[in-house]
DNA sequence: ATGAAAGCGCTAACAT
DNA sequence: ATGTTAGCGCTTTCAT
């Protein structure tokens, strides 16, 4: 295995202290040209590379900040790890992993792994569940900590997007075009952003002077197979809707679905709009009008929050709670072209509202 | 910030020495029931947390992997991550990440950044461009490295796909459905993947008799935009292919947009195979046939090379070079449907050559 | 401008 | 069965 060269042995080599040579390398106090020059050389020769694990051990600043998602279907996940090392480029942050699987009891232990690993901070997208016993040990512990996606507690400094506002633009913009019969696909009871754009559905409801028909309402509980049933139940109803919102990505795949094997067109037959983008909206056929959540900003804006809190020794500022406004990408699956080209997008409302932001992509020639 | 409880303050309440709560924490050896309840008493009761950071000092083990890549964009991200995370909980691995930004520069940045955090081991994706320094400091330092994706060099174990065969099936496939001008959209040159993929287009020829015409070869640099832009130009000459393989997954998104631009329906007016799967490759109307990577195995194969090389103290053994055969998936893109319903996909030919395994995905209604 | 030395919190001989 | 103690490779006072 690696030998790794010490400091201990780049000092005897230039013929310095130990003290010295740490002072060059963090530069961190005044040592003459030619002395420092000297123990570059010897460095540069030997290769040495810092021990950081030591030096954490000594400053107990580790400089790493820990992720703890649903790891690998999160959508954070990614712009996360892309912000902190666009941070990290200058501060020398790095992520460590941990996967929660969107358990508490999996989470518990990310988490204690992440603190035995003595992170600087953490970023942490809540699981559901009772998530309660997690959360007081981290601020009993005072660890600088941000919350992504989720809200579900005040003590801490939260991220995420703005979910009534965004999801009653949808609503609203397919109420403008006509459709009376809106149904929601909406996603798992436990996930505290279902409750949110359920409300934002009935909001946009009753902003178009729609009645509430429950329904309309059902379940494909977050994931795509659900909905894809959900959907496909609902369309065998006699008053069947004539437009559909899906609540979240996975879900919209189960809603493309159903929609496909019924052989139904899009939006001649029925529209559809979606929460969330896909990655490949852009070449779906009709593409996709959504409400896209910035994910990016919100990633970078949590870990500038945290990397701002980790910094300030008091941990008094008290803690934000910042929603971004969800991005309407408005494109042809809602069906604006067939009824009326010049209309323009209800989403301006929401915008004027400040829950939204609007953004019409140039329709593919 | 944290005060986090020492293990001598454990030994001293529990009325133990530190080696006795060091050795109950590690079960490391034996020590009585009564003790040892005492001990992990006093542990639940202050919060104790071992402090991995010294631990890892004295061992000089981190039980830290460190992940190389072109981050965000690599399609191995992921799957490593997660093939440690499921290794890690039992042996105790996470995983630190570093961004290549796919240029040699970043990488050899990366990996000083991860050695002197001391990780245990590496799993790298290689960056294009002249990367010998960072592997050659890699080898030096005896650093437990497994390469990832590209094969570019014999001194480390690596892992990826069989791309020849791969390519060549996909080929064979369109040919023994009667085209006879086949475009590829091929990648960036300097990616050694790119070469292999020609090649394979080149023996898919080959094999079905068919003539090479350099001009059905275009490239589409990797990347979404110019692959849409190459292949727009080629479908402008007469003579134009009536089949075209993408040559990953980013310029397939450049090839149906290019398509859909034109108008032109797949697979009526062209045929479409692809090398790479989409995540959303089953919602795609209509659905692409591919060959996929099998990604999630090679992530873990790598992972277990490395978790293996990292164990053993003589790092005798020889390198291990495993290509995992692509993944043949039959949907519709490529037209077999409109011919001949009962033909055979062609694949099953590069499945006995062994470089590849056939998956015929049932058709949705 | 540089050095000596005391830890940081743990592990692992080496005692007893 | 348990305790003592010498480090692991650094940072950082405190001297000089």
């Amino acid at each position: 295995m690696r030998s790794a060269v010490t400091m201990a042995e780049v000092a005897a080599r230039a013929g310095v202290s130990v003290s010295t040579v740490s002072h060059v390398v963090n530069e961190t106090r005044h040592v003459n040209a030619e002395t420092r020059e000297r123990v570059l050389k010897v460095i540069k020769e030997t290769g040495y590379l810092p021990n950081r694990v030591a030096s954490s051990l000594v400053t107990s600043e580790t400089h790493l900040i820990g992720i703890v998602m649903s790891a690998l279907t999160n959508r954070f996940f990614v712009p996360v790890v892309a912000a902190i090392d666009r941070a990290g480029r200058r501060r020398g942050y790095s992520s460590v992993l941990a996967d929660s699987r969107d358990r508490v009891a999996s989470e518990a232990e990310a988490v204690s792994m992440l603190l035995s690993r003595r992170v600087d901070g953490l970023v942490l997208a809540p699981s559901g569940g009772d998530r309660r016993a997690v959360l007081d040990k981290l601020v009993e512990e005072q660890v600088p900590t941000v919350l992504i996606d989720r809200f579900v507690d005040e003590r801490f400094d939260q991220v995420g997007v703005e979910n009534i506002e965004s999801m009653a633009a949808l609503v609203e913009h397919l109420a403008a075009l006509g459709h009376s019969r809106i149904a929601l696909v909406s996603g798992l009871r436990s996930i505290p952003t279902t409750a949110e754009r359920i409300a934002g559905y009935e909001l946009g409801l009753k902003r178009a002077g729609l009645p509430l028909d429950r329904r309309l309402v059902v379940s494909g509980r977050s994931a795509a197979d659900p909905a894809e049933s959900a959907l496909t139940k609902l369309l065998r109803c006699k008053d069947a809707p004539t437009a559909v919102v899906s609540g979240n990505n996975y879900m919209t795949i189960g809603v493309l679905r159903a929609l496909q094997k019924r052989s139904m067109r899009v939006p001649d037959d029925i529209a559809v709009v979606a929460y969330d983008d896909l990655e490949f909206a852009d070449v779906f056929e009709p593409r996709l009008t959504v409400v896209a959540q910035p994910v990016a900003q919100i990633a970078t804006k949590a870990v500038e929050l945290l990397i701002r809190r980790m910094a300030s020794k008091e941990n008094t500022s008290s803690p934000s709670c910042i929603r971004f406004p969800g991005v309407f990408v408005h494109r042809e699956s809602c069906g604006c072209a067939l009824r009326d080209a010049s209309l323009s997008p209800s989403a301006a409302v929401g915008a004027k509202r400040g829950g939204l932001r609007s953004h019409s992509v140039v329709p593919a020639v």
